[in-house]
RNA sequence: GCUCCCUUCGUCUAGUGGUUAGGACAUCGCCCUCUCAAGGCGGCAACACGAGUUCGAGUCUCGUAGGGAGCGCCA
């Protein structure tokens, strides 16, 4: 046999969006892959057509392509896989490792309640399984795979460590139902065992069937893959995440203003540590990750620490490289920005004091459209002290001289302003804040006056110089 | 009910027999300051409990408690 290649998968089920959860898993796949110079595949498992659509299909692509890492084979579909599935149950029919049943759903019923009044698990009681019945035409008829009755199964679970489980807890489970689709355990194996998967790596409520699939790779005499469990992401009050409650798609996490790369940052911390590092990027993790290093215990989902690691990023990425994704805030909150200032510099202006771009887009809005309505304590506080008049006066006329509009002449003027009028910077800077944002509350003066543009600044000071008058 | 898994500050975590139990978020205080932030400095704050092994246990073993997952012809 030729070196394997190392490979990892992500197989979602197609009902919905792409989960944080989902995302999470996905990541740590990635990441492993690309560490082992490996390959990372997607699979859909489809196989519940009822609720399987193109639309979810297309909504795990484009979350993952948002969050910046993608599939390198795929995506596969287990729906088209069917054929393949019969085979290799034929294959295990006919060397005696698996066998018809036929049972009802009513009888199968009764034997779990009979299990469960012995104080056992439900489970199913072997009935068909040395009679070697043969194939019929019956709406019941199953496949089942003959579970081994002795001994256990060992696995070294990467995250978990080792596990062991006693073949006598496991059951004959149904590996082809009644209407020609292969059962989830079953599809697995064959898929991972077909696209070449060297480590599964999957949430860990999946670790109960793990020997369930391990005995199905050993009577396939085949190789038994490595695997990884990666515990739950909770919600802040240690629950499971619900929709009710909690944003849980990641194109949720979009809308709120937070960046893919922060999203990833966050959710590779979280379960997974590298000594006292907090910042990775994308690069970084896959250089440094290494899912034997994952936690293995559930952790909660902290927004906001998302938040302090989203506002890292805001400060300290290139504000061009944020242009794309904050121009796509800018119009989510309906600002046209064609006539304001470059929303690069609004970044620069505004990254220090926001933790998401939704919040920057709509801070930016001052600079964008006129000032709907005035801060009334802002007003009177800072444009009813008597020193305002002139300070607005003389700020108008030099600003509306300077010849150079950039922060730094304008700061000068802020300055010159204070000390012709011996006042601090603070009686200048507030009644030309409130003049400019209608608050008292803003970047710094001088780059709030110099995004307003000279023509809107002037405006907006003969405004509030209006005001500061009729008080 | 049965099986498996988990348990260090409020939260995310470091820690692999000898540590003043470290860092980060949050929080509180101080400094800086034209507001708000950002930043700097500092404070508060944790080994679930009980036995055992050991000279020595957050680290190893067992038990208890609490939490989670699974026990489908769902994935």
């Amino acid at each position: 046999m030729t070196a394997m290649t190392f490979r990892t998968r992500f197989a979602p089920s197609p009902t919905g969006f792409l989960h944080i959860g989902g995302a999470r898993t996905a990541l740590y796949a990635w990441l492993e892959a690309r560490r082992q110079g490996g390959e990372f595949v997607l699979r859909i498992e489809d196989t519940d057509r009822e609720r399987s659509t193109d639309a979810a299909v297309q909504a795990i692509i484009d979350g993952m392509a948002w969050l910046g890492f993608a599939h390198d084979q795929g995506p596969f579909y287990q729906t088209r896989r069917t054929a393949r599935y019969h085979e290799v149950a034929a294959q295990l029919l006919a060397e005696g490792k698996a066998y018809y049943a036929y049972e009802s759903k009513d009888e199968i019923e009764a034997m779990r309640e009979a299990a469960k009044a012995r104080g056992e698990k439900p489970r199913y009681n072997g009935h068909y399984r040395d009679r070697n019945e043969p194939y019929r035409d019956d709406p019941n008829r199953v496949i089942r795979f003959k579970t081994p009755h002795e001994g256990s199964v060992v696995f070294e679970d990467k995250v978990k460590g080792r596990i062991e489980i006693a073949n006598s807890e496991l059951d004959d489970l149904v590996i082809f139902r009644s209407d020609g689709f292969p059962t989830y355990n079953f599809a697995v194996v064959v898929d991972d065992l077909d696209m070449g998967i060297t480590e599964v790596i999957r949430g860990d409520d999946h670790v109960n069937n793990t020997p369930r699939q391990i005995n199905i790779y050993k009577a396939l005499g085949a190789e038994v893959p490595a695997f990884a469990h990666l515990p739950m992401i909770l919600d802040k009050d240690g629950k499971k995440l619900s929709k009710r409650t909690n944003a849980v798609s990641v194109m949720d996490y979009r809308e709120q203003g937070f960046l893919p790369h922060a999203l990833c940052n966050y959710l590779v911390r979280l379960g997974w540590s590298h000594g006292d590092q907090e910042v990775f990027s994308l690069d970084q993790m896959v250089e440094l990750f290494d899912i034997a290093d994952v936690n293995k215990a559930a952790s909660r989902f902290d927004t906001e620490k998302l938040a302090w690691l989203n506002q890292q990023y805001l400060k300290s990425d290139d504000p061009e490289s944020l242009l794309p994704e904050f121009n796509w805030h800018l119009q989510r909150a309906g600002i046209n920005a064609s006539g304001g200032p470059a929303p690069a510099e609004v970044i620069v202006a505004l990254r220090e004091r926001v933790h998401t771009l939704k919040e920057m887009a709509e801070y930016a809005r001052i600079w964008y459209e006129p000032i709907t309505e005035y801060d009334d304590k802002a007003v009177r506080k800072h444009l009813g002290k008597d020193t305002a008049p002139a300070v607005l006066k003389a700020a108008r006329e030099a600003l509306s001289a300077l010849p150079d509009w950039q922060p730094e002449p304008i700061h000068e003027v802020v300055r010159q302003v204070a000390e012709q009028l011996e006042l601090g910077m603070g009686k200048v800077a507030q009644p030309l804040r409130v003049a400019m944002t209608g608050t008292q509350v803003s970047p710094s003066i001088d780059y709030t006056v110099y995004l307003c543009g000279r023509e809107r600044a002037l405006e907006r000071i003969d405004a509030a110089l209006e005001r500061a008058n009729s008080l």
